[in-house]
DNA sequence: TTGTATGCGTTATCAA
DNA sequence: TTGATAACGCATACAA
């Protein structure tokens, strides 16, 4: 019986390793790496040489672990799966990488409890800062990141004297804007499929514009018909078929984001109603769907790049702590399309 | 002058900070937090009210500093943009989190030098194992991954052979199928809008899945009109465009992924010519997109979701060692809708 | 079952 | 400009 070798080839080689074969201290490497003209040329070329022929790559958490810093920005979203997010993200990163930073993603499936186990998780890593989406979540999470001095910037939503950090757009203003300009149209019985409102302010504060603007119209609130369901295509179909049974039912159908307005769309062509001729559907975010759409879909255009970029900027300030950024509020625009006109004249 | 005091709160708890308070060795405290079996009933009570009590949370990178593991797997991908990637990662991220694992994204922007770079820093941080997509990359990286003892699995390709382990389907085949079906219907001339091929040999794939059966069919390969283009709408609307500039013009247009095939479905609109009817138009991926496109697109169905799903256990399999996965084919199936009919009688 | 002691690969402080 | 050397926070082999 012959004894296991250890199946290690060339073993991964370490500072040690390179500081050997460059005849130096590892503190001369180390420096060669961080801060290069702390070192003088001869001695640099020669340890950079023995970089190159090992092939040496610095142990990130050896790193982490000594310096207390990563250089790591974590951001935690509810899914990849939005559109909205991916493209917000990916501007973010893309900004993050130009100050050297690296972005480490996590989801939370729209769950507080998961959202707050990822917030520990990035935590834990040793994030130097945190990217969070909209401003609720339990007063223990903040002062978790307040004990451990982590900062956090919340993005997709700004809300005037907020105490946390923000960027983004008022909800409430930008969902009013738009119901101004459904009732403008003369709709007077309104429908709102909301996207579930439990831990999402974002969601909630949609709804408040509405609200807000029954109230200044003179309406009474039972002119809307509210429903709240899931993100999803198909769920914003079924919860489009739930509203045109009411009775009277409404003339105009708003959706807390284009994806349940699509969804809204596709249900109502399947139902041979006329889009807006029947009834007119409204959306909110602007992605690309909303576009493409038969009929192309009115709704609120969010510049999720430019909030994704600007984000990072910020984080990057905050971290750097050169100067503690305001928070930035962004200006959102309707996007006029066919999907809305006037209620049909025979409303009752 | 007052010296500057050091802003440091209650500082963040240690192990060595639990053991103090629970009176045990810090040996003692990891073992509860790791095999918990190990360690009596009795003090790993008084162990775990010491850890909730100072708010303890181990430090990720001293633990994956001390036991070479980390718990963790990378993903590179192209773009998050990308809703094939978004969603199989999605799936492939919640699996994971079921066997304990925790996913570390990272994208590529579709280039090759990046993504070697991602792959470097992914391993830096430990990463036990990694997912890539598509098979072509340099040998240097393949080989980098062998020294390091990286396990890494393919996805989103399959090849019949192939060295590196993987999990997908054949484009080839795939995309053969498809242009099959096409050819069958009548059209005799077709146009190709791929993405880039350069490193990316799904696409390279499905443009020799075409070109294969048009040699199967007798036809020769000046039948097929062939632009490369970046992935987006627009710029597949572009190419179709041109596409359309051709004379004689093809009687069907393919597309490499349903992104481009909308584009020319917007593009055909916009010059006014009616799909079928004037042109055919296939897209690749059915994403959702597909089927609420006008005319709504036929395509190739990929399980994205599946993929993602399976490539997670494949990894965690990998990773554990129990045995080793075998590369995995899985089916695709075409769906068969409006966009795509017969060629025009009057075709020249 | 528990404790002691060492090492993991870096960075950073202090001398030289 | 460079070199020793002490952290950093944890896991684990070995001893008790």
């Amino acid at each position: 019986m012959t004894s296991s070798i250890p199946p290690s080839g060339p073993a991964v080689p370490t500072l040690a390793d390179v500081a050997r074969h460059a005849n130096v201290s590892t503190a001369t490497v180390s420096r060669c790496l961080n801060s290069p003209d702390q070192v003088v040329l001869r001695t640099r070329e020669r340890v950079m040489k023995a970089v190159q022929e090992l092939g040496y790559a610095p142990n990130f958490n050896a790193r982490a672990l000594a310096a207390k810093r990563t250089n790591t920005i974590g951001a935690v979203i509810p899914t990849m799966e939005n559109a909205i997010f991916a493209r917000g993200i990916q501007a973010f990163q893309e900004e993050l990488g130009r100050h050297g930073f690296t972005l480490l993603v996590a989801s939370s499936s729209y769950q507080e409890a998961l959202e707050e186990e990822q917030i520990r998780t990035l935590t834990a890593r040793g994030a130097d800062a945190l990217l969070l989406i909209g401003h609720h979540r339990s007063k223990r999470v903040y002062d978790f990141l307040k004990t451990r001095s982590v900062p956090a910037l919340v993005a997709w939503a700004y809300a005037d004297g907020a105490e946390q950090r923000s960027i983004g757009f008022d909800n409430v203003s930008a969902m009013a804007d738009l119901a101004r300009l459904v009732i403008g149209q003369g709709h007077r019985r309104l429908g709102f499929i909301s996207a579930e409102t439990a831990s999402n302010d974002r969601a909630r504060d949609r709804v408040m514009g509405v609200r807000n603007v029954l109230a200044e119209a003179g309406l009474d609130q039972s002119a809307l018909a509210l429903i709240e369901t899931q993100y999803g295509i198909s769920t914003g179909g079924e919860a489009f078929r739930e509203m045109m049974a009411l009775s009277p039912r409404p003339t105009a159908v708003l959706c807390g984001n284009d994806v349940l307005a699509v969804g809204a769309l596709r249900a109502a062509k399947e139902m041979g109603l006329s889009v807006p001729g029947d009834v007119s559907i409204t959306g909110f975010d602007d992605i690309e769907l909303a576009m493409l759409a038969e009929p192309a879909l009115t709704t609120v255009h969010v510049p999720h790049r430019e909030m994704g970029r600007r984000a990072a900027s910020m984080l990057v300030q905050m971290v750097n702590g050169d100067t503690l950024p305001d928070s930035t509020r962004l200006d959102t625009d309707i996007r006029l399309r066919q999907s809305l006109g006037p209620p049909p004249s025979d409303a009752a």
